[in-house]
DNA sequence: TTACATAGTGTTATATTATAACAAATTTTA
DNA sequence: TAAAATTTGTTATAATATAACACTATGTAA
């Protein structure tokens, strides 16, 4: 029969915040989402917190580090989170997973002169978007 | 004549904290920073963000996002700071800035097929270092 | 089904990271 | 030298994130 464990099964919490994420058109800093939750019953740091902590760890979502914020994934290819790059648009903010299999194949197969194997990586591209230069 | 700016002098400030940084083994944060000057009378945290920013903007320290924490330009190559990349190592906290004329060249000509142009990347790269492999 | 383990929740308090705002001093430019 | 730009010093506060603890719900296996 095999396993049997609710491998893709989000609890309460999780739910609540991956919906408010995966919603939204840009990326949630986490006072934003608790502010946002309040109404559904979440109301302190730490339940954002520890909800956010395992959607990035099951790759559901994603942090943008440069921006303390975080966005749903829209990639089913960066399995896990371990291979992740966005592009940041530095008018308006707006984030977008780059999904591109030449780049995210060259960047997993990248061996480190020092000799460090890498077992995941994030990348950042900062640039005006299309839309922001028309303006 | 032409230009008789102090166009690559540092202030007092500036100075005390970039070499702090430079002479650093490993990334620095911003109140660890504040802490080990504050014999010099760098006394608040302001005065320590301020020449930070002012570190960062001019390419002689990078920002590692996702540690929060400074390490001081090991390339020269990588002019203001438009075109960093760096090998984390997730056991020993390690950080090593990475010069790979390939890999620089590969991703400053990168371009997104939704038609951004890219100005800046930032790309840190995770996995267990040599040392801790052995250990 | 019962007990054991694992994961998730609610809560309070606190730690860590970063900026706002304003006055004064210094350095650069004209 | 006077105006402009940069840097400094200072106090207060905002924004981001975790520690610790008691409790509940869920999954696993005897
Ligand atoms: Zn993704
Ligand atoms: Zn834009
Ligand atoms: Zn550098
Ligand atoms: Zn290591």
């Amino acid at each position: 029969m095999g396993k049997m464990y609710k491998e893709n099964s989000l609890s309460k919490n999780q739910q609540i915040i991956f919906d408010l994420i995966n919603k939204s058109s840009e990326p949630l800093k986490a006072y934003t989402i608790l502010f946002s939750v309040q109404k559904k019953g979440i109301k302190a740091p730490p339940q954002v917190y520890r909800a956010l902590d395992k959607l990035v760890e099951t790759g559901k979502i994603h942090k943008i580090e440069s921006k303390n914020a975080f966005v749903a994934c829209r990639n089913s290819n960066c399995e896990i989170s371990k291979a992740t790059a966005f592009s940041i648009c530095e008018s308006c903010e707006m984030v977008d997973e780059i999904s591109d299999t030449k780049l995210s194949k060259y960047l997993s197969g990248f061996n480190h002169k020092k000799g460090m194997k890498f077992k995941r990586f994030n990348l950042e591209f900062f640039g005006i978007c299309k839309k922001c230069k028309k303006d």
